[in-house]
DNA sequence: TTGATACATCAAAATATTTTGATGTATAAT
DNA sequence: ATTATACATCAAAATATTTTGATGTATCAA
């Protein structure tokens, strides 16, 4: 959830909604610098945000479905909250 | 989005899970200090993550359900993303 | 109208994150 | 073997966020 907290990683993110992608191609769609990108997938596989996979000299990134859909029943739950109001301070 | 990035803030969205807090109450709940909490709060609401309304001298603080959807939506939106494999670097 | 409560705001300090540029590792092509 | 490509990692610098403690504002009760 706190891997959330950057506009580029949102940006790769959405990057990926459309099927695997490597740091290569994030390069030329984002301008991003290389180590830049690795930094920031670094911290999405450490969220087990994203997968990898390596292919040669390629490594395939994409995002993980499951921990997506964890996310989504947390927020789920949030919005399913009970309206009972609580009096503040009693 | 990126007001999820912090511990304590996620901890504030918890308790309001249950329904409308004050800072007290968080203040309770939670032994941060009270500024602490006003600038975590503070940044909730910039994110448009949670509504106030003012009664008395209490604040009550509440999860803003449209937003939360509408991040749920974006959350399904990149699940639902097609898996066509896309081939690096062509 | 004085004092207490609930909360916001501020500036400075503390802390954490991000960026950069260099270097490292593995794979693959020549 | 040598060179090029794809990516990871590192330390230092740059930048951003968070925390703290003090002060400010509004509401309410005595």
């Amino acid at each position: 959830m706190v891997s959330f907290s950057d506009p580029f990683r949102l940006e790769i993110i959405d990057l990926m909604m459309d099927g695997e992608v490597c740091v290569c191609d994030i390069m030329k769609l984002t301008k991003l610098s290389q180590s830049r990108i690795s930094y920031h997938i670094k911290i999405l596989k450490e969220a087990g945000l994203i997968s990898d996979r390596q292919e040669g000299r390629w490594v395939y990134y994409s995002l993980n479905k499951e921990s997506l859909f964890l996310i989504k029943k947390w927020i789920t739950s949030l919005t399913d909250y009970s309206s009972n109001r609580k009096r503040c301070c009693e």
